[in-house]
DNA sequence: AGTTTACGTCAGCCTTGTTGACATTCCAAT
DNA sequence: ATTGGAATGTCAACAAGGCTGACGTAAACT
């Protein structure tokens, strides 16, 4: 642990990015930008009822339109009754529409009704002028770079769910 | 808004990196990386009485040891009576000290303990280390297009607090 | 027929954020 | 020297959003 000072400066260089100092810049960065990435969402639902659980709802039940519950608790990584509670008002209010399954009638399928689409896009919308701006001023190199250490940061399930909705919109 | 996918496909293509479903795939790249980010820190605390707030706290007192309390207000970017309420626990605890400022003896000035010290260690251990194979596996070019990005979305007074931690200890 | 799965719900608890009000201490400027 | 304001601490109340545990229903599987 921690072997990253012990290391011999002269060992390579070409490794230079993973001292100790280096790694910790890192830690520091994913916690400055992590702040930057939802802070445009969370202004515009402070004045809503909504919170940033029912973002990210939202935001996968129009990923995958038609998702199960199972299947959005699985992406969400919260408890059935943590998610219930958000579903719960999102279905009153008339954002997210709930379907009994064809095949199997113990599954619902979520999708967005008309309003809930809209508020999508509207936070989507803001947190994308972010993520486009980052993007451009940073250059597509760097891009590429982004998303291949996210990539290695991600636990191997949530990389699974990842690349699962990659998939289903290439 | 939403401007990606209204551009002509064929304006560019080196702007493809700049595409709606491009920016959503950076979106969950940070939705799902941050997850992971925060996942061991978080298994060790959870043993103890302590959450997410005291790492934080904990994190940037080793960073910067004698801040203030309202410099560490505005690195964390939570009130004061949030802040105060994790500090109150930590020094307690006895792994926060306390001193009054001898210039201005209206200031705190917080450092960590030995015990203070060695939980920092575990945590930042455990997180390092997830970071460390994440750029090992990615390599110092993907390290560096991550590091230009994720300064690129963070607010500027965020990238302020960023740049100057990175000046103190080079 | 019995078991498992998918979902919903009630109740209660914890952490961590918020606002508002108020006291204390002390620096700095008038 | 007094006063205004800044920095800090504290009390109280509240909300969001996590969690566990228990229970119920309906459907599907074996």
């Amino acid at each position: 642990m921690a072997d990253g000072r012990m290391m011999a400066p002269s060992s390579g260089d070409s490794l230079l990015f993973l001292t100790d100092e280096q790694l910790r810049q890192g830690i520091e960065a994913m916690f400055f930008a992590y702040r930057g990435f939802t802070a445009d969402p969370d202004r515009i639902l402070a004045d809503m009822a909504y919170g940033r659980a029912h973002h990210r709802a939202i935001h996968f039940i129009n990923r995958a339109p038609g998702t199960t519950v199972n299947n959005l608790l699985n992406i969400l990584g919260v408890t059935k009754q943590s998610l219930n509670r958000v579903l719960r008002t999102l279905i009153a209010d008339g954002l997210v529409q709930s379907k009994v399954g064809r095949n199997d009638k113990r599954e619902r399928h979520l999708f967005l009704t008309d309003e809930g689409r809209k508020l999508e896009q509207e936070l989507s919308d803001a947190q994308r002028a972010r993520m486009r701006l980052a993007f451009r001023t940073a250059g597509p190199e760097a891009v590429a770079g982004f998303r291949t250490v996210l990539e290695a940061m991600m636990d191997p399930e949530m990389r699974q769910s990842f690349d699962r909705l990659r998939e289903s919109a290439p």
